[in-house]
DNA sequence: GACACGATTTACAACGTTGTGAACGGCATC
DNA sequence: GATGCCGTTCACAACGTTGTAAATCGTGTC
């Protein structure tokens, strides 16, 4: 069907290994016949196989991009990121949804499917404490957040409890002394949510105010109808409070719909602020205020830091951490 | 480094086609001989060289799914969904994202990147008329959405005219009947844009309303800050409104995140219905009535579709229709 | 015990590419 | 005119798999 380097060779009346020749622009081949060679190759429309250069190459000019569900506005915006530093270097991206399933996350990095790429970027969510030996794999990796730490493997860092100290110490800063945390995943310690908890608890101790633990909504998964459903438990449960930090975006956004639908007034009532910087917290009602935590320079360093993995094996290990900020909105 | 047939071969005490023949399930295989091979494949951890199996098979286990930009929910969404039904079927999806432009689309239909996968779910945003012709291209692909029509391409349709007719028809009837459009793409005709607006033209001139083109709310992008800016245009044009239909939820949500800043009323005073469904809306302040257009069922029948045609290329040409229906919520 | 006939296993040739090294050609040098 | 050199081209052998067809094995039949 589609012509291959035989052909093209045929066409132009050379043997097949100068056509690769042309195609890969090895020096020592004459004007005149790389002109006849181009010729035939547009003639016949040539590109070549991809399989054929995978399997003699051993490389596939792909990367899989792993992250738990693409519906979570971060991890979309992740991925539009993500795709766009990988095209830039040449690269295309596969994506793995892990729906933030322990057992699927620790199924793709023994899945034969990773063989079709050349490394993995892997944003784990479900995975614990003692899966961290299965990170050990033969692949090219880097791991985004600062879920699992293994001493091996590259990552690229999010600023978890920094960030969350600062948004927290942003609202006693503005007089704010009950505030509630949407988002707690009870018991866990080095996921994102007991991360950013961590944050949260080391901002009040440095004002010198003690954690009450009434004012925490435990929420499982991060989507707006949880943070709605942690908002009216809370409401319901008479605890008072002046400040909701959210773990995410997402959740920020259904409790604030919760809280106002409640009749709560944003902020005057309650301040409300996010974490994660998604588009869709620019434009709610009120915007949300929220970290910013640098998700196109995750992603740039991330790809950046897979591609040096890539290309050499035995680098050190790196540990990239990445720049943040707080975006002042009207919701607090 | 990797083990391959011929290492498992050599393990087992067979020739490497019997271990082929194992790994593919041929029939006649030894009970004793297949075991003996299964310890050497677990022992060495075998797995098959991809590359190798598409050279040599023509088949690559992978689509290409093309979008305008995932950080749009709707296409998270669908990209999503797409995964999942990919996923069914033992594939796995690559994205490329064109960012609306048209140049982009005409590159990507010729890449040699399509190369690495055996089919293409296109959803062309910028492409003309004209650039019709370009769609014939040799690799299955099917389309998605009403954007473009040919009659030898397969296509999954939203029912686009169709539901905005319904839209505006719902509006009309709870007594609306200075109702704006926002996302208008003037002289559009064959895009979402044009056919949404086409629907919108036909509910009121069954109504026997006068169609006002100074409650079009142009928007070339279709994003909360283009809706929010379109809406802020209508109410300082001072032409008066009381029904928003967006052409999408993104420029929905901006559009009443403007309106209330500003001090109208949804649904009081301005009714606001979207288009699409998308998770964002449900939790929106209020929340938003809009219209599903089937995103869960487009993206199954748009992969089942694909999976039909890379299967049997003479198949005849496949127009599937998709369903849709009116979410009522509290913006309307 | 030779023969036939499945069941099982194997050898070999692709698939289309790139790396290696050898062959070829022309030109300058002596 | 032979020698050497460099620029150019080519032949061949991988890469790891699957399809085809042939070889081998085992069992039942006469």
């Amino acid at each position: 069907m589609a012509a291959t380097l035989h052909d093209v060779a045929r066409l132009a009346g050379v043997s097949f290994k100068t056509v690769s020749n042309v195609v890969n622009d090895y020096p020592h081949v004459r004007p005149s016949t790389r002109q006849r060679v181009l010729d035939a190759i547009a003639q016949l429309g040539y590109q070549p196989n991809l399989s054929a250069r995978s399997l003699r190459s051993g490389r596939n000019g792909a990367i899989s991009l792993a992250v738990p569900e693409l519906r979570l506005p971060y991890f979309a915006e992740l991925a539009d990121e993500v795709i766009r530093a990988a095209e830039r270097r040449g690269l295309v991206v596969l994506i793995e949804q892990t729906n933030r399933d322990r057992q699927r996350e620790v199924d793709l990095l023994t899945s034969a499917r990773l063989r079709m790429v050349d490394g993995l970027l892997f944003s784990p969510l479900g995975m614990t404490a003692e899966d961290v030996g299965l990170l050990e794999i033969d692949l090219p990796m880097v791991l985004l957040g600062e879920r699992l730490f293994h001493p091996t493997v590259d990552h690229v860092m999010i600023q978890n409890v920094e960030t969350a100290r600062a948004a927290t110490r942003y609202l006693l800063e503005r007089g704010r002394r009950r505030i509630a945390v949407v988002g707690v995943h009870p018991g866990e310690v080095i996921g994102s949510a007991g991360l950013r908890l961590r944050g949260y608890r080391e901002a009040l101790e440095e004002a010198g105010i003690a954690v009450d633990e009434r004012l925490f909504g435990p929420a499982e998964l991060w989507y707006r109808h949880q943070g709605a459903e942690a908002a009216q438990q809370l409401m319901q449960s008479g605890v008072e409070f002046d400040a909701v930090f959210a773990l995410n975006d997402t959740l920020a956004l259904g409790a604030m719909h919760a809280l106002i639908t409640a009749g709560r007034k944003v902020p005057e009532d309650v301040a409300v602020v996010g974490f994660d910087n998604t588009d869709d917290g620019q434009y709610s009602q009120p915007a949300l205020t929220t970290i910013d935590p640098g998700r196109r320079e995750i992603a740039e360093s991330a790809v950046a830091a897979l591609v040096r993995r890539i290309a050499d094996r035995d680098l050190p290990v790196q540990h990239v951490p990445v720049g943040w900020s707080l975006v002042e909105r009207a919701s607090s």
